[in-house]
RNA sequence: GCGCCCUUAGCUCAAUGGUAGAGCGUUCCCUUCACACGGGAAAGGCCGAAAGUUCGAUCCUUUCAGGGCGCACCA
């Protein structure tokens, strides 16, 4: 007899939704409701995505592999917490929702900074509910109950409070130095926002004046008027002009004062071994400055225009052009050669960068300070050590060198955004003009200081909006306009979400530091070493015990999956089509850590397949079986070939387990595909048929016990990676059991019924 | 420039110090009472090139070629 449920073909559409619901109702997401037996602790905080839309199979993958953790260390015993969130993304965020009102004809400027931030709240909360969806229809056995928003109320006073903590040890200042200013986006970007493209350039060699002895190689003559010194090599050809100072009366209708410096890194080779030397707009340069104590002229505005002289409101590249006519023309051009450069770009914008002094919050990483056990370290160091003492181990290992190398590149990391949408800086300023002694010009509308910022004025770090200025008493406080980079709040995350700055939070205390931090590689730096970071200094403990790296998503031929190539394969249209099961699967087979997985429609349905062979297999089985076999063991009646297949299933028991511990989820998986189709099936199934077809009673006994027990072993590990379809063949299983028993035994869902036994 | 990775079946990719696998595709046979979302059979790979270590290498080492990526203040 055939359970009712089993005589027709598998429908996931039916059975999926379902299934989660039963997982929901039944309390078991959460570690809190999980039976007595799950007592240590296992804890994933989940990535949280951008609000800026849809999830994409990259999501789909991080869900999938977080998900077979979560799920297998649950049977395991584990008291398994993963914790689902979502990021408020602070510039991608901005700029969909300023295109949003571009399309409504409403300019950004139109609105008041309350009017942008609520527009902005209500895109994210239906990109949240959206996504939220789709998490579930992943299969996501995810602690719902405790989710987290990096914006909401819990992680803003989170943010806060690290804040103030950092600048007063000194760690987080305001400062004026170069950054990367976005010109499109008008606001500075990170480092690491920062990307490098290659571009064919012109180098062009000229001289200032026909005064000035050294000629000077540049790619961008523009900046060239805001020169203060040219470096040459301590012992290069030009050292005997070292330390003398030149006025140049007129320089494109500028005056220039050159001060001849000698600096080691000055490549004799390149160009004419002399560079000219822009402080104001070159990172190098103004180092070189700041050591030789040059002046700092700044000569190009944020919206990448020339400032002020004959060529004020000029465009950069504009400027280039009449700068290298006028060269001509006054006979001080000497050549130009084509050339391969470097140009950096902002990575959300696409905005060319322009590097310009500015006032701004920083980081920094290289500062001493004084740990709680009175040893001195820098953050540097402190994100350094945490992987080279072991503490926290990267999968696959590559990435610790990719991280070291990074590390050591570091520099202050420039925290202060002029956007909107995000967490504004708890810092207020007091305008009173006894409190300052600089003018503000202030625009109560927009909330924005125009201009100057200035660093007379003093800040006010505080938590909580002060009740007054500490110095005159004045009540009326204005608050920084700039937000925090979204990795600042998200950098918090593995403790922000457990309750931290409540130390007491029993959270914080069971789940922190988290299991397992598993994540894309392209996040390594931006985010994985940001926690490492900030948990280091506000816990003094790791984030993670392991950071498992998975590879980008791309498709079937190895491309990029991109809107204009039009090959994005999206994961709801693939659960749709195939279920979760199938879409969870082909994701996860062929795709070891850190490398990159090419993905086709043709793959997820090759695993839509396997879930019906699975179902079929199960119709068999139990077409044949009284029931699906129990933890109690192998009776002592097995015939030989059967104690044969169980002494196989014990081997795969085994290669499953240790693959899984070992984060080879891939090799686990194809183990367990290989197993149920190629050896149960077509192997065991086949030959089965022909006992069931005699006569011998015992024989048919032993192989009914026999194949319960493949079918009950073969659901259980497959569960983390299919938990939809064996779930459901666990309930109907079971259902038929407890039928025949009677209807005291109330089934028990497979999520947490106990891993199989290695023997 | 520094560093990392990849090169395996027609395509996209796994695995492994000792007979090489998956998905899709190709050829032939079979509607047999788990499944045609199936079964059976088959073709197809000197595992990028060369040298070395080893009883033995696709796997370890070195060099080379091609591809990809990360980092970087070549003015």
């Amino acid at each position: 007899m055939l359970p009712e449920r089993l005589e027709k073909p598998y429908d996931f559409r039916e059975t999926e939704e379902r299934i989660y619901k039963k997982w929901e109702e039944s309390g078991y997401f959460n570690p809190d409701n999980l039976p007595p037996r799950h007592k240590e602790p296992f804890s994933i905080i989940m990535p949280p995505p951008n609000v800026t839309g849809i999830l994409h199979m990259g999501h789909a993958a991080m869900l999938v592999i977080e998900d077979i953790m979560i799920r297998s260390e649950r049977m395991r015993g584990k008291k398994t917490l993963w914790l689902p969130g979502t990021d408020h993304a602070a510039i991608a965020t901005q700029s969909k929702v300023e295109k949003i009102l571009e399309k409504e004809g409403i300019r950004k400027r139109d609105l008041t900074r309350d009017e942008f931030f609520k527009r902005a709240e209500q895109f994210a909360q239906e990109s949240h509910d959206t996504i939220v969806n789709q998490v579930r229809k992943m299969g996501a056995s995810v602690d719902w109950s405790r989710e987290a928003f990096t914006l909401d109320k819990k992680r803003s006073l989170a943010v806060r409070t690290a804040f103030k903590r950092m600048y007063e040890e000194g760690l987080i200042y305001r400062g004026n130095r170069i950054v990367n200013w976005d010109p499109k986006g008008q606001t500075t970007i990170s480092d690491d926002e920062v990307e490098h493209k290659e571009t064919k350039g012109k180098l062009y060699t000229f001289k200032y004046s026909h005064d000035f002895p050294i000629p000077i190689a540049t790619t961008r003559p523009e900046t060239k008027i805001g020169d203060t010194g040219v470096a040459v090599h301590p012992n290069g050809k030009w050292k005997e002009y070292i330390g003398k100072q030149f006025m140049i009366k007129d320089f494109v209708g500028y005056e220039l004062n050159i001060k001849i410096i000698a600096d080691e890194s000055v490549d004799e080779g390149f160009g004419t071994g002399a560079v000219g030397l822009t402080p104001a707009h070159s990172q190098t340069d103004w180092h070189i400055a700041e050591k030789n104590n040059l002046p700092i002229k700044q000569v190009i505005n944020g919206h990448a225009k020339i400032n002020s002289g004959p060529l004020e409101g000029k465009k950069t590249l504009e400027a280039r052009e009449e700068i290298v006519e006028w060269l001509k023309k006054n006979n001080l051009f000497e050549k130009e050669e084509e050339m391969v450069q470097n140009i950096s770009v902002a990575e959300r914008s696409g905005g060319t960068i322009e590097p310009l002094p500015k006032l701004q919050w920083f980081i920094a990483v290289n500062k001493e300070f004084t740990k709680e056990d009175g040893g001195k370290t820098t953050l540097k160091k402190l994100m350094r050590e945490a992987v080279e003492s072991g503490a926290i181990k990267i999968i696959p290992e590559r990435f610790e060198k990719i991280y070291y190398h990074w590390i050591d590149n570091l520099r202050d990391w420039c925290i202060s955004r002029q956007i909107l949408y995000g967490h504004q800086i708890p810092v207020w300023y007091c305008l009173l003009s006894t409190c300052t002694d600089k003018e503000i010009m202030y625009n109560p509308q927009t909330n924005r200081m125009v201009v100057p910022r200035s660093e007379k004025i003093k800040p006010i770090v505080s938590i909580e909006k002060p009740e007054g200025c500490p110095r005159c008493g004045v009540k009326e406080l204005h608050q920084d306009p700039d937000t925090l980079d979204t990795w600042f709040s998200s950098g918090l995350w593995t403790f922000s979400t457990l309750g931290w700055p409540d130390k007491n939070s029993l959270d914080l205390k069971n789940y922190h530091p988290t299991s397992v931090l598993e994540t894309g590689y392209d996040i390594l730096f931006f985010w994985v070493a940001r926690m490492i970071l900030m948990s280091e200094y506000f816990l003094g403990e790791v984030p993670f015990k392991t950071v498992y790296l998975h590879g980008l998503v791309r498709d079937a031929k190895g491309q990029k999956m991109s809107k204009s190539i039009g090959n994005i394969v999206d994961p709801i249209d693939m659960i749709a089509k195939y279920g979760a099961d199938a879409t969870r699967m082909s994701l996860v087979i062929g795709a070891p850590a850190g490398s990159d997985i090419s993905l086709s429609e043709d793959k997820i349905k090759g695993y839509k397949h396997f879930g019906n062979k699975l179902w079929n297999i199960a119709r068999f089985i139990l077409l044949h079986t009284e029931e699906m076999g129990d933890e109690s063991g192998q009776p002592a009646t097995l015939a030989l070939k059967d104690k044969e297949y169980i002494a196989e299933m014990e081997n795969l028991i085994r290669d499953v387990t240790e693959a899984l511990a070992s984060y080879r989820f891939h090799i686990a998986g194809e183990a367990l595909y290989h197993y149920v189709w190629h050896t149960l099936a077509d192997k065991i199934i086949e030959e089965s048929k022909a006992v069931f077809a005699g006569d011998d009673e015992l024989l048919k006994k032993s192989r009914a016990q026999t194949l319960g027990t493949l079918l009950r072993n073969s659901l259980l590990m497959l569960h983390p990676f299919m938990p939809f379809i064996t779930e459901e063949l666990w309930s109907i299983a079971q259902k038929k059991d407890s039928g025949e028993t009677g209807e005291t035994n109330k089934p028990k869902l497979l999520i947490i019924e106990s891993w199989p036994h290695q023997s």
